[in-house]
DNA sequence: CACCAGGCCCTAT
DNA sequence: ATAGGGCATGGT
């Protein structure tokens, strides 16, 4: 059995399954609300919570021009409400509004925030209660495009499965990543969502996990003959 | 019916 | 340092 090294892997998946274009959907504004609705959550769920957001502001929308700045000014009764599909709607309440407390100190401005560096701005984001590592760095990949790379379980399953890593700690895996592959946002963006979506469709059984990226997979023949 | 999902915080060792 | 529990909805 012929494993593949951790270079070949976005080659890999990216022959298995294509480009992934915007991987995560929305507007920066939109990113970093879904950053916190996604924690631990099925994404369809975030999608009703996020449809519910839409919807309420755009009911409202001449009352406050900016997304983050209408979910700021409701109470947590209402936001809890909007975000209940996305599940945890407490805890998710209490973070999102320490996530926009944040942003109310640029002004719900992000050109404002894009203007500092990103080892600033990952730091500010981990202050922030409800903010761990990799919805800090979802932030700073998908919503404020720049070159960090998320690791989430999948990674480290991935990592683990495939390549017979130890489990290391997140930032052992991400240095590992940064070091391997070049500081180019759009990469880090679409390996990532790649990792997500094979994920999503093969790492749930476990058997196959330690096949699904060699090339005898029978997964991959399968993908190949339609 | 059980288990999982694009985590994080807090607490007890 | 690190393991375990809680948070909660909806899909499979």
């Amino acid at each position: 059995m012929e494993l593949m090294k951790l270079n070949e892997l976005h080659a890999k998946l990216l022959e298995i399954y294509g480009p992934q274009g915007k991987w995560w959907p929305g507007s920066s504004e939109e990113i970093l609300v879904s950053a916190i609705l996604t924690q631990n959550t099925n994404w369809v769920n975030v999608e009703r919570a996020m449809d519910n957001i839409k919807r309420a502001w755009n009911e409202n929308s001449k009352a406050h021009p900016s997304l983050l700045e209408f979910l700021y000014y409701l109470d947590d009764k209402q936001m809890a409400e909007l975000i209940k599909p996305a599940g945890f709607y407490n805890v998710k309440t209490v973070r999102l509004r320490h996530l926009l407390s944040w942003l109310k100190t640029y002004r719900f401005d992000l050109t404002a925030i894009e203007r500092k560096d990103t080892k600033a701005l990952r730091e500010e984001l981990l202050n922030i209660k409800g903010v761990g590592k990799e919805t800090a760095d979802s932030i700073l990949l998908y919503a404020l495009e720049r070159p960090v790379f998320v690791v989430d379980a999948y990674t480290k399953r991935l990592l683990n499965r495939i390549f017979n890593m130890k489990l290391e700690s997140y930032e052992q895996i991400q240095n590992l990543f940064h070091l391997i592959y070049p500081a180019n946002t759009q990469l880090y963006q679409e390996l990532h969502g790649l990792i997500v979506e094979h994920a999503k469709l093969l790492c749930r059984t476990r058997p196959l996990c330690t096949r699904c990226l060699i090339n005898s997979c029978w997964y991959r023949k399968k993908l190949q003959r339609e």
